[in-house]
DNA sequence: GCTAACTGCCTCATCAATGTAGCACTTGTA
DNA sequence: TACAAGTGCTACATTGATGAGGCAGTTAGC
């Protein structure tokens, strides 16, 4: 492939990502606009709207793995491993700001899907074992909540770095934003 | 109007606010047909997709502001108000389980949205102030996390009542899921 | 039971998005 | 520089959703 045919590939994948979390019926022509490429030229890398959908997925589930291998989930200690993960996914969300509700119901992910639910549910246990999560929280709480607050952190928080803002998400899963004194 | 007119408009509203939320671009011939009612008979009512929508906005906000008022965020003791006030929010996610990113962007209810965030962050100042919250938060953090908190508590802890599920948001959002060890 | 309100069904025009095609042109690369 | 890869533009068929009209039949309420 040409250079600058991977570049308005790269263009349209990063555009049609930021375009379809805030609107999941962007058209394609309303894509290939922002991204400054006509709508034919989408239409000869991807075979369909699905195909293009499907390709934003699979780019932020790359990136997804990537982070999560990063963390060392399995072996690291796990106070380490949350701050890493977290720090990972934000800086995912930023750059792949999929809205994940949707992306969810796709099928055409469903093997990876289960693989990284099964991983954050093993470090979500081993974390309670090891005395980092209370262990009287109804059963699915903490994966449920966690990531809407890096998607929050990711978007709300942007003038912090993905570290900083790390930070805040871990502070308050952990501890929550009451007082010492409010506990 | 007839009883049964204003049953099927009931009935179109509540399914059109549980299919609007599952997915936004719902057909109005889908959310009939799942109300048991024909096409035609919504655009009776509605003049258009969107006239369908603002009304399911209006009968959200409707619900909102009525637990607002009832948690009486400005007099009650902040730790009284917030437990009331998510329990009810909780209640109405569960009632009318709308989209709230997307609902957010309707200029439709414009000055009743400014109205309700004030008051909430206003119950948010007042709240740092008597020493419930923390200082040294983000700003906004708080009023952008507790709502997505009460979004998984309304279908995530769908056994539990909403008082129960109250419970656990307020515990999550002042304590942290953390034990205390680990603070 | 009668009347007016209300509904279901069929039909139709309109519009916007999808996906395809051919042609002239620019641009990367050897 | 020459060639091949890639793009922009214009046009077109198709599909599905929107919104409206008419009419016969049903149902609530007096």
């Amino acid at each position: 492939m040409r250079a600058d045919a991977t570049r308005n590939l790269e263009r349209v994948l990063r555009t049609g990502a930021r375009m379809l979390a805030d609107d999941p019926s962007a058209t394609i022509a309303a894509i290939a606009a922002e991204a400054g490429v006509d709508r034919r030229t989408v239409y000869r890398r991807f075979a369909s709207r699905e195909d293009l959908m499907a390709a934003v997925y699979g780019a932020r589930y790359d990136a997804v793995e990537k982070a999560v291998e990063a963390a060392r989930l399995r072996e690291a200690p796990v106070a380490v491993a949350l701050h890493r993960y977290v720090e990972g996914i934000i800086a995912v969300n930023r750059a792949w700001p999929v809205e994940t509700s949707r992306m969810l119901r796709e099928a055409t992910i469903g093997e990876r899907r289960r693989r990284l639910i099964d991983e954050v549910d093993a470090f979500v246990a081993r974390a309670t074992d090891e005395g980092l999560l209370r262990s009287d929280l109804p059963p699915g709480w903490v994966a449920a909540v966690l990531p809407s607050l890096m998607e929050h952190a990711a978007e709300h928080l942007s003038e912090l770095s993905a570290a900083q803002a790390a930070d805040v998400v871990v502070a308050t899963l952990l501890r929550g934003v009451g007082t010492p004194q409010a506990r």
